[in-house]
DNA sequence: ACTAGTGCGTTCTATTTTGGAACTATCTTT
DNA sequence: AAAGATAGTTCCAAAATAGAACGCACTAGT
């Protein structure tokens, strides 16, 4: 299993890693979910080098996570959004962020949490199966290798 | 923000990533998932080098995601075992499992899916929040900064 | 016209990480 | 005594990242 041949294996989490497994681009994305579509202020917001962040970006575009947009001509310049690709990551972030909250904690008072957007109370993420209504754990699911 | 500064910041996307962020980690903690306890098959399924297989083992057990006990003496072997901290990653790799099934999809006919253990049935997985059962989405949820 | 400023990159060198192969240490088995 | 098993470590080359400077295409100010 090669780093870079990650997107041709069989399994979908080497798949998945293989789009979003690189060092900085999980945090390039927390930016779009926040709103930010533009190079520079994700540059000082996460404090990654240029070259990196440009790259990533492009990686992005290239696997269908974000679209680049004009948002003016003369110069032009364009934006980066999250597709519906992009989007339908934020189960995979907003399971990381509950997983962090619980068992990496902040060293500081300050945190960052989820709050229901219509209600103002704070949000319990929990993983169920669509058909049964059960909570899904590592107990109660198999993988399984289809044709 | 710097790569080995992430797990000072107050953002849990950051301190998660500062964890599981790494380069093969979350292939080493899928393997897990998947049973695998021991050092030389971990390295040969991964085609990983053993000496980074080694620091991640490390920082893994440092993180508190993986425990090291010992299944024999002369010579003296360990194998790695997830905590419940470690078990509680288990739906951001379900999270990631279904985004790439349906987002990233085998570029062969392989595949691998999710199924129930009880009724063998495929497995839809969707976020929820526990106290008022809705689906979240990114639509639905707000992220904000507590004291 | 000249200068500075903005936004989005690219280029360059130095440092850090990873890849790849060989080697070590401790036992058990033949 | 020699070979095999297991879990690493060591060494050098290759790749990725950090950090700072530079380039380009404009706009705004004087």
């Amino acid at each position: 299993m090669k780093w870079n041949d990650l997107h041709k294996e069989a399994c979908p989490v080497a798949r998945g890693l293989s789009v979003i497994g690189d060092r900085w681009t999980m945090l390039v994305l927390r930016d779009c979910f926040l709103g930010i579509r533009r190079f520079e202020p994700m540059q000082e917001r996460l404090g990654i080098t240029r070259h990196v962040l440009a790259d990533r970006l492009r990686k992005l575009e290239a696997a269908g996570v974000l679209r680049r947009e004009a948002y003016q001509e003369r110069p032009l310049r364009h934006e980066y959004r999250l597709t519906d690709r992009g989007k339908a990551l934020y189960p995979v972030l907003v399971t990381l962020i509950d997983w962090a909250n619980t068992h990496v904690p902040p060293n500081g008072e300050a945190s960052v949490s989820l709050l229901s957007r219509k209600t103002g109370d704070p949000i319990a993420p929990v993983l169920i199966d669509r058909n049964t209504g059960e909570e899904i754990t590592h107990r109660t699911v198999n993988a399984s290798v289809s044709e």
